[in-house]
DNA sequence: CGTCAACAGATTTTCGAAAATTCGTTTGAT
DNA sequence: ATCAAACGAATTTTCGAAAATCTGTTGACG
């Protein structure tokens, strides 16, 4: 068998330059319909033109990236709409998948996802979030657990969907809490829905992760609405200085 | 309402190049699993370097091309497990979507279905098929009936998704057209779709929606498994015939 | 014989220059 | 003064050469 390659080892340019920038969009690091200019790119993730329109372009096809043909790329925009319109989508993606996990998942399934939420539950212990910034050890932790929710669900198709829905959603909350809205608890959430998942209640399940995730959407889109300035022209064209490598 | 650019006027290159190799994949002109080397590309798309490895970033995002780092790209493969997982998640999609526009329809819906099931039902007299392909101009109506059944829905996330899942089953009908199974004479269940999706009956329209799929499953598993070459490595990297005939 | 290092050819990946396009401003005609 | 053509700078897009990587083969050595 062909031994995978640790990433970071060989790994090519395109590959580092998409998750660095794609991390930089989710967490608003590049901010909603900025534009992204391929000169500034190219100083900023230190590589040449190739490597970083295609994994622009990839990120286009991801939609979190738009383009106009000769005229460059941006971030893609945010709006009330398409807020809405993402969670509405993410609840109905996620009911599919948990429901599905819900029914094939194995005792490994039930123990992953207790670990899942015990490392969450004590990184949230810790300061949670510093300047406007969700801590990234506690979003990754995030991240893990509903994705141990649904990972019994035994269809590639739909947790990718699944994913790609989140990521996006994340940008959102990113934005949000960017504005100084600070995060809620729902430590006590995610535990009734794991014990929910865990007692094989397929409808208390569902009910409570969209619970979940309308209680997200209103206070994103609160706050969405305080600050209409992001999802306004951003005509301000964010010259960024030099940054030095991330991560 | 905004004219588009007639395509071709200032079209970018990696813009058609994106759109010729995604219909060569799709009509299995480029076989599953076969590899796609670029100095090959490059020749048969006119095109440099650039324009070619972006359109297939692009492609890798939409899942229907696969690459491994450092050594190129590869047509995505097709199985009979990923078949299955696909047609099981498009159901759940476009149920949603079926749901919500029935719900939302209007008068321009209605007339825009019955439009696109009438072009569709003419269509379906001349030959559809011929010499293992379906005709290009019955294949575009097709998808253009299924997308005004669920056009009304609402949610550009939900449409999204449902049309990358249709593309992928549309690689997979093509591959069982190919191996001299006919196309199924389906016109009857279209318009008994389309009948439910007018009387608004939702319960109806999404059964019927499902058994279609399902129907169409069956043929295209039966005819996968009757050619396993399509779903085996297909290590025959069909070397161009420069090899003069033997003896 | 079998293993492995080193090499050569093929292929992918990256770079930087050149071509094409857009955008903002100026110029010139009415 | 108004409008539109036209110029030039900024930016995107494309090309082809160069670098890096992979693959298969040869030949030395245990």
């Amino acid at each position: 068998m062909p031994h995978q390659q640790i990433e970071g080892d060989t790994q090519t340019l395109h590959a580092r330059v998409l998750t660095q920038i794609r991390d930089d969009i989710v967490n608003c690091r590049l901010m909603p319909n900025e534009r992204l200019r391929l000169e500034a790119l190219r100083v900023r993730y230190q590589a040449g033109w190739s490597p970083i329109r295609e994994a622009l372009m990839r990120l286009e096809a991801e939609g979190i990236v738009q383009l106009e043909q000769n005229k460059g790329f941006r971030v893609a925009a945010v709006s009330r709409d398409s807020l809405f319109d993402l969670m509405q989508s993410r609840i109905e993606i996620e009911s599919i998948a948990l429901r599905w996990s819900i029914e094939n998942g194995s005792v490994g399934w039930e123990a992953d996802l207790l670990a899942a939420f015990h490392r969450l539950s004590n990184q949230s212990k810790l300061r949670r979030w510093q300047s406007g910034m969700i801590s990234p050890e506690w979003s990754k932790e995030h991240r893990t657990f509903h994705q141990a929710l649904v990972a019994a669900c035994n269809s590639r198709t739909m947790l990718t969907i699944r994913e790609s829905l989140f990521e996006k959603a994340e940008r959102y909350v990113a934005l949000s809490i960017m504005s100084k809205s600070q995060p809620r608890n729902d430590v006590a959430e995610h535990e009734q829905i794991m014990q929910a998942a865990l007692a094989r209640n397929v409808t208390r399940a569902l009910t409570l992760n969209r619970e979940h995730i309308q209680r997200t959407l209103n206070k994103v889109a609160k706050s969405l609405e305080s600050h209409p300035e992001f999802s306004r022209p951003a005509a301000v064209t964010a010259r960024y200085a030099r940054m030095p490598l991330a991560g």
